[in-house]
This record gives C-alpha cells, sequence and structure tokens, in this order.
DNA sequence: GTCTATACAGTGATAGAC
DNA sequence: GTCTATCACTGTATAGAC
C-alpha cells in the first residue's frame, strides 16, 4: 500500500494497464520481501486484480519473479557509462565515476534485486547470469574502456585493463556492498559515498598513476 | 542421505545422537536449498526421526535455522589468523593471507552460509550481525593486525591501517566472491585462488609499499 | 478478460499411545 | 523421548459465470 495504486478507481485508462499494474505489484513485492515470502494473493490484491487475472496474463509465479527481475536487471544498469569523462584528469573522472558506481549498486532497489537473486540463485539458475551481463560485467566494460582512454592519454600506467578495471570496482565496492547486502546498515548517503569513493581512488592512483 | 545414520540399525550410541543428528541434517539441507525451500519432514527424514522428534529438541523451524547458522558461522572462520606471518616478508606474508582469506570465503559451505543469509536476512535480522561479526569483521581485525606489524617492521607505508585493511580484502575478494555467490561458476581450484591471490598483492603493494 | 469460489497439495505444528 | 496419525492453515492453481 501507498506508492502504488488507488484500489477504489475504476481501473486504469489507456492500453495494457492490468498487465503493468500486476508486473508493478509484483516488482514492489518481491523487491520488499523475496520470492517464498510472497503470495499470490498478495500480489493480486496490491495490483487491484483478482488471482485468476494475475494467471491470465503469467503462467505462474515464477515466471512472473523472471520477468520481474530480467525487466529490473536491465533498468537499472542501463544508464551506467563513462564515454563522456575526461581521460586527462584521471583524478577526478575516476572519483566520478566511482561515485556513480556506488549511487547505482547501492541503491536500496538494486540490493534489494542482488539480495532476492543470490537467495534464489538456486531455484532460477539462469537469473544469475542475466542479473550479471547487465550489472557488474557492464560496469566493468565501462571502466576498462575508460582505463584504456587513459592509458592512452598517457595519464595511466596498466598492464592489464581489464584486470586493473576488475580491482577498480572491488576497491570501490569495498565491504559496503556485503554490508548492505546483509542489512548491517541503512542506504549510505552522499557524503559517505563521496568519501569511498575518493579514498578508493586515492589508492588505486596510488598504485596505477603514472610517474607516481 | 549419506553421510548421516542407518535408518535401519538401532539408535546411536552415545549421548544426544539424535539432536545432534538433526543439528546435522539441518545444516546440510538448509546449506543445500535454503531456508524456504526446506521443509521440517525432509529434515526429520534426513535425520532418520519423526518430526515431532524434531520439535522435541528446538521450538520450530526458525529456531532450527539460528541454530545452524550461529553454528557455522563461529565454525568456519575461528582458524583463520595471520599472528604467526612474517611482516619483514610482506610479500609472501600478504601472498598467503590472501590465499587462506580466499580458501575458506569461497569454499562451498562458506558460499552457501553467506546466500542463505543474504536470502533471508528480512526474516531474519539479527543473523547478519551474528555472521559479520565472527566472518568479515573478524577477517579484517587479523589483517588489520598484521598491517600494523609490517608497519612497524619498515616494510609498509599506511596512514590509516583500518581502511587499508578494508581494501586488501576488497582487492583479494575482486569479484570472484559475488560470482559464487551467484553460482556463475564452479569453485575455484588453487590454481585459480593462487593467481587472484598474487594479482591483489602485487597492486596493494604497488599502492602501501615502503619506498615503491 | 475478468471476477468469485473452490479444488488440491504441502506446510508447520501437535495430540495421544507407548 | 519417540513414534503414528492428524490438525489447521496457507499457497498455487483452476472452473465456471459474466
Amino acid at each position: 500500500m501507498g506508492a502504488s495504486g488507488n484500489p477504489g478507481m475504476r481501473d486504469d485508462t489507456g492500453r495494457g494497464g492490468k498487465a503493468e499494474a500486476i508486473l508493478d505489484a509484483a516488482r514492489r513485492e518481491f523487491l520488499a520481501s523475496g520470492f517464498g515470502a510472497v503470495s499470490m494473493d498478495a500480489i493480486a490484491r496490491e495490483a487491484g486484480v483478482s488471482k485468476a487475472t494475475v494467471y491470465a496474463h503469467f503462467t505462474g509465479k515464477e515466471d512472473l519473479f523472471g520477468a520481474v527481475v530480467a525487466d529490473l536487471s536491465e533498468r537499472y544498469f542501463r544508464g551506467f557509462s563513462a564515454s563522456e569523462l575526461d581521460p586527462a584528469d584521471v583524478g577526478a573522472s575516476l572519483t566520478t565515476l566511482a561515485r556513480r558506481f556506488l549511487a547505482l549498486v547501492l541503491s536500496p532497489e538494486a540490493v534489494a534485486l542482488n539480495r532476492i537473486l543470490i537467495g534464489e540463485v538456486s531455484r532460477f539458475p539462469a537469473l544469475g547470469e542475466v542479473f550479471w551481463a547487465a550489472g557488474p560485467e557492464r560496469t566493468r566494460v565501462q571502466v576498462e574502456q575508460f582505463l584504456r582512454r587513459a592509458m592512452a592519454s598517457g595519464s595511466l600506467m596498466v598492464t592489464d585493463p581489464r584486470a586493473a578495471a576488475e580491482q577498480f570496482v572491488s576497491l570501490v565496492r569495498g565491504d559496503m556492498h556485503l554490508r548492505q547486502l546483509l542489512k548491517l546498515e541503512q542506504a549510505p548517503g552522499r557524503a559517505a559515498i563521496a568519501g569511498a569513493a575518493e579514498s578508493a581512488v586515492a589508492t588505486f592512483l596510488r598504485a596505477f598513476a603514472a610517474g607516481g
């Protein structure tokens, strides 16, 4: 209840409203409670439709879950890019990149998605791959491309850009990601993210800055 | 079935056999399938006792799960130590430490435990803290203590040992941990672990070695 | 397509005999 | 303490009316 719909109103105008409402409701419920703790009843209620209608659009709970995960994986990480950053000003660019990465990967929605994926990967082996390709793999490629440009511009000394990109990402992530996954603290604010980014970039540059 | 008991035999000699058999069975089942997918019937069957007997020893499924997790968290990480490593030979010592850390944290049992904890942390908020204290926090402290000794011996230049320990652990973990959590590949062998350890230590030393 | 009502299976938990 | 048999409940999924 809350952000979603008004069950009192007729139903949504426009096209395909019901199917979309079901997907929205399923997304909210799954992200909030995981797979096992959510019932089809709850999803139907939250979407303002009957349970039979849910089954008219999706073959079952697992199908619905898969649709939600594939959709979210694509959505969250689509916008992550480093293509406009200046390779000459490595420090500032890497810091920006690190901040972007942390804001994305530590966002409550991304953490919740990651959490239920890890918890249910035994039941849905394929979803792990979908998430990896859309998320971590994509972000690593973006970082790696930036590192290559920085090498070309002479501001970085890296022998293996792919490995260095992985190390950069790992350094930036630190233990904040795991702490979020385990719900050990609230989502970090701008200041905490900025501090973590700066510290990680400083270490990375001590290791890889040209002429250091 | 297999490692545990022979249902055909009388019952175990010695003391407390049933309770232990139940805990063993619960551990195997939970690690293999998570919390939601395991039934008390399955645990009772696996332990070779009736369901009523399970409830005679544990108040319920959640209680049993909590007992398993607390036990495992303590068990796995107890042996992790860096106290006997030589701070003068930083490179070799850090490499050994990194290998130990990876062998522990990437072991199938530790990954399975981590996975179900992350998946069920909404239902069992306290268990995340238990695991963190016994696992990551403990390992970080061990690393930090070694770094302090290395600083004292003049082989490392570190301003914030705690932060550096976190960065070392993150660097070593890389993306292998997350890949294991998502079941994207088989558990890495000795060679893969050694390679990852070496690469992480090399980068760490480029950033923090004294007189680099 | 959508609803109400229901079938059917599986779950955690317990009662009562021994 | 341990077992067999059973309860009450919840969940997924579907039948039939509109």
